[in-house]
DNA sequence: TAGGTTTACGACTGTGGGGCGAAAACCTCG
DNA sequence: CGAGGTTTTCGCCCCACAGTCGTAAACCTA
């Protein structure tokens, strides 16, 4: 479960209350139930710490089955991958936080690698799939994105370029409306919004591309 | 369990004796045990089928959870994409056979749809990693190679780009060998080898790169 | 030796991302 | 009301690199 927050990429974590790994954090998750889709259960897991509605991204990352991931006894985990839109700040219980993830605290079982698996999946993905959607509030500005893009990437993108790919590809287009001038001054600014809010991939690999 | 066969990309499937989907094929697989890492699993039951020694490359595709996927039980299945090098033919039992992916028959359960990610897969990662070195000899020509992509991407690809892009990238290196010349004519070709047979990414994405 | 075949390689082209600077459109202050 | 500052937008140039093509290289057979 991830978020830009503060102009940080953050994930939310809960403290555990129990062994194994009492007091340290943790992804939110919980047990299959027999009959139950994996998404079905992740939703509802989810459920208990946010309002799932908020969701707009969710995505399978991998099978943990190391049968020493769990001191206690074996165990197979699903991690998921979720994703909240910058502009909602959900209530969430007392035992739960948000962290940034370049500043992780102890981490319970194989959590750590999941969370930054869930990261480098999402950076891949903003690269080559219309993702964004899934950080970004309805509308926008294109300095607003870019400060998203900054803090998921994790490096400097500029303004300019990230425009001109965005829309070269038909990932965003125009409301047509501008932000009302604000006290800062400046020029106002051009509003977008996501062609599509579901995942498509936006750019062919570059190399080895079908000729023609 | 996917192989380029006499110019075709080509899945190893085996014929159901037994209910559900007595008669149709499916893909190699069987239970999970208690303490087994799922990668130990798939590779136990894949030495049931073929020589696991020629097993290039291993990677996990995703998890099916929907319940109906199995009409007579709740039961959830790990998708892993196998490649073999296209230059041995291991042998196979009785009730095993290579399919074109091109042409399936009936498949069990949802086999269809996990072979035909486990292409899609392949292909994108052609284009922006080094898994060709799970699909080709140890030693190689250029235009052998090529055969190798047409048939995994399913379409055209020009040898002499091939070879500039895999060069560039430090993915293929010259062996100094060349072919003996056979009893066709022409030009004899270049050896080259991958430069390392563990998977690598080399294609950073297009767009969005950290500046600089 | 001429002609055919296969491979290798250099040159040209086009697409598209990265960078930069100027222009646009707002503000505030004197 | 104009000067100066700020933020956004846009056009222009550069360059990396994939796609295409034509030619040279290195073999064969007749």
């Amino acid at each position: 479960m991830l978020q830009v927050r503060e102009g940080q990429l953050q994930v939310l974590l809960w403290q555990r209350a129990r062994n194994p790994f009492l007091g340290a954090w943790s992804a939110p998750g919980g047990y299959l139930e027999p009959g139950e889709t994996l998404e079905q259960s992740i939703r509802g897991h989810l459920a208990m710490k946010v309002d799932v509605r908020e969701l707009a991204h969710l995505e399978q990352l991998e099978v943990l089955s190391d049968p020493r991931r769990n001191p206690l006894e074996w165990e197979l985990a699903t991690a998921y991958l979720g994703l909240i839109p910058a502009d909602v700040d959900p209530e969430v219980p007392e035992d739960t936080r948000w962290h940034p993830v370049s500043h992780l605290p102890e981490l319970a079982f194989d959590h750590r690698a999941i969370v930054l698996a869930g990261r480098d999946r999402l950076r891949a993905k903003l690269s080559y799939t219309n993702v964004g959607y899934a950080l970004a509030p309805a509308v926008f500005s294109i300095s607003e994105l870019r400060e998203l893009y900054v803090a998921a990437l994790g490096h400097e993108v500029s303004a300019t370029n990230l425009q001109r790919v965005l829309l070269r590809r038909g990932v965003l287009e125009r409301t047509g409306e501008r932000r009302e001038p604000g006290r800062v001054g400046g020029r106002p600014a051009a509003l977008y919004r996501f062609r599509s809010r579901r995942l498509e991939i936006t750019d062919q690999f570059a190399a080895l591309r079908p000729p023609g």
